[in-house]
DNA sequence: CCGAGTTGTCGAAGCGTTTCAACACCCTAA
DNA sequence: TTAGGGTGTTGAAACGCTTCGACAACTCGG
């Protein structure tokens, strides 16, 4: 194993020296560090990350925490974890990856000192991580919003304004039957931090424009969206407005609208919360509210950073709603 | 912080004491193994990972590099993640999530110590890690199958044979005008292992059957899958029996058979090579070589940890497919 | 030509563990 | 009674890095 050692020999300067050039906080003079560096790609010499940790109090890891159930949205969970990684990579830090069930993850990773910083998926609304990161010296983010977030920051996107413009957006152009199909039973009843603000949203838009409130849940499994498009289309024979947050059951729930004999948007008007590339991707290219969750994975890297920099600012980010209008919403006949 | 020292003061032993009894390398009598444990459950100590890193030369972390690239199937990389991540806790180690387009990132958490060993997704014929992590003292495991494996340990799903078996069921069937919609154009381009592997083993099936070897690729998007069956379609106009791997496409083309007027199984028999949940969960339960993605991430982990322990086989590992007959095959009319 | 900065380099003291060699103790067999 | 062999515990030396204080060698204004 080459060591810092090596390269100081090698380059004919102190330890202390090839610690500065690498790290840039004092001035080292072109020649020497040319030496130096020299000497680095020759030896192949990579800085023991153990050595660096006990020396530095950093890691330059973060923890990240996903929900690595089945439950949940694979392919937007997916774009938060690629936003958080590669944008943690610019900033040269790593991401470890933890899951939920583990019952003290957050206490041994941080107490541990295996990390510099938590970035937590999935949050609920009384979410029992909370107090335990508050516990930690590492600044924690939250991607979510809890009820009580004192003391941790966070970064989600609006679902609350979300659910109300997509809701409005349908009884602007007329639409009086409506209906949401929404999350899977699990998510809501875990009381998942978007699910509860996108119903509240809905909830909300509903009775501000004087619409009935008929809210659907729907499973991943496309036998589960089938059956909570058709117990919409029974509860409202008359439906000519569908919001959908549920990446899963889009696709499916389009084509049974189709073997319904239902046209989109002639009969009836779909507006998606989903990511752009899916709304896009489907036979008829469908409306929605574009979830950014690229962004936002690469949002929370850099609060976290900002953190870590000595900004001691708690702060919320809600990333606001832009309706993105395609081919599947129209008037009413 | 709360170190070892401080442990150790509190149960009124010496610092090696403690060390010995959170490791268990030596005998420890039971009343000062009492007075330890109590000792660090009272103060909430953690050891700190860096230090240990730094003395034991163990971080007990696992790195994975897996494709965060728009291209690969989503639902089977978490599967595949997800098994590495739970079956790595079991053993006390954590992940390090690492990309692909990171340049030297093997070098990087290689020699810098940052990891115990490596574990490599999405492995290419000819991939360019393999020379990077055969210099390396970590054990690495591929999940894949490289052209050449030498010096690293591999394990895969049995694609060629997962191929060959599935057009032979549909051959047997009766079948003879039959199709493969196979995995995304750049998945083939990049002569991902799995890929290359599972069209050879459709080639030689269909060469050794005697029947008619149509391939088409399909990207993730669903117009993509429309597109290719309709080829498909174009090719065989006498089509009844279809093989699929891709994920992303099995609904869609599922869909599309109906909006094209043939039913499964009494036109068109299907066999997809998936997750048995996704080949369940179809509207038609689907005739599939069930892939089974966190089995196979387990196992990686498994390998790995072999390894560590001091075995120095390096061992190839092809899980065996096994066809799960459900309601999308049948004889041809 | 002197003193005060400025710049570049160095030595050494940690950082919190693990682990090796040593040792004190008790038990047993001779 | 003593030698010999476990048991259980300890002190101290690593492990490879960062960082603080010190200092030599310059530069420059007066």
């Amino acid at each position: 194993m080459v060591t810092i050692n090596d390269v100081a020999r090698r380059a004919g300067v102190s330890v202390s020296t090839v610690s500065y050039t690498l790290s840039g906080k004092r001035t080292i003079s072109a020649s020497t560090r040319a030496r130096v560096e020299r000497a680095i790609a020759e030896l192949g010499y990579h800085p023991h990350a153990g050595a660096r940790a006990l020396a530095s109090a950093r890691t330059n890891i973060f923890a990240l925490m996903a929900p690595l159930r089945p439950d949940v949205d694979v392919s937007v969970i997916m774009q938060f974890v690629t936003g958080v990684v590669t944008r943690a990579r610019t900033a040269d830090y790593d991401v470890l990856l933890l899951t939920q069930d583990e019952a003290d993850g957050v206490g041994r990773v941080g107490s541990g000192s295996l990390v510099d910083a938590l970035i937590l998926m999935d949050v609920e609304s009384d979410d029992p991580r909370i107090p335990q990161v508050a516990a930690l010296r590492q600044p924690t983010i939250l991607i979510g919003l809890p009820e009580d977030a004192r003391g941790v920051s966070c970064v989600d996107f609006d679902f609350e304004a979300a659910a109300r413009l997509s809701l409005r957006h349908l009884t602007a152009l007329g639409h009086r039957n409506v209906a949401l199909i929404g999350p899977p039973p699990a998510v809501i009843a875990r009381h998942t931090s978007y699910a509860d603000r996108l119903l509240r949203g809905y909830r909300a838009q509903a009775e501000h424009d004087g619409v009935g409130c008929v809210i659907e849940p729907a499973g991943t499994a496309p036998g589960e969206a089938v059956a909570a498009l058709d117990a919409v289309l029974t509860q409202v024979p008359e439906l000519t407005g569908l919001v959908v947050h549920n990446e899963a059951a889009l696709p499916v729930i389009l084509a049974t609208l189709r073997d319904r004999g239902r046209r989109v948007p002639e009969d009836i008007s779909v507006v998606a919360l989903a990511p752009a590339d899916v709304a896009d991707a489907q036979p008829v290219p469908i409306t929605a509210m574009d979830i950014p969750a690229l962004n936002i994975g690469q949002v929370a890297v850099d609060m976290a950073l900002a953190r870590l920099r000595g900004s001691d600012t708690v702060e919320t980010r809600l990333i606001a709603p832009t309706l993105h209008e395609r081919s599947s919403t129209a008037p009413p006949r």
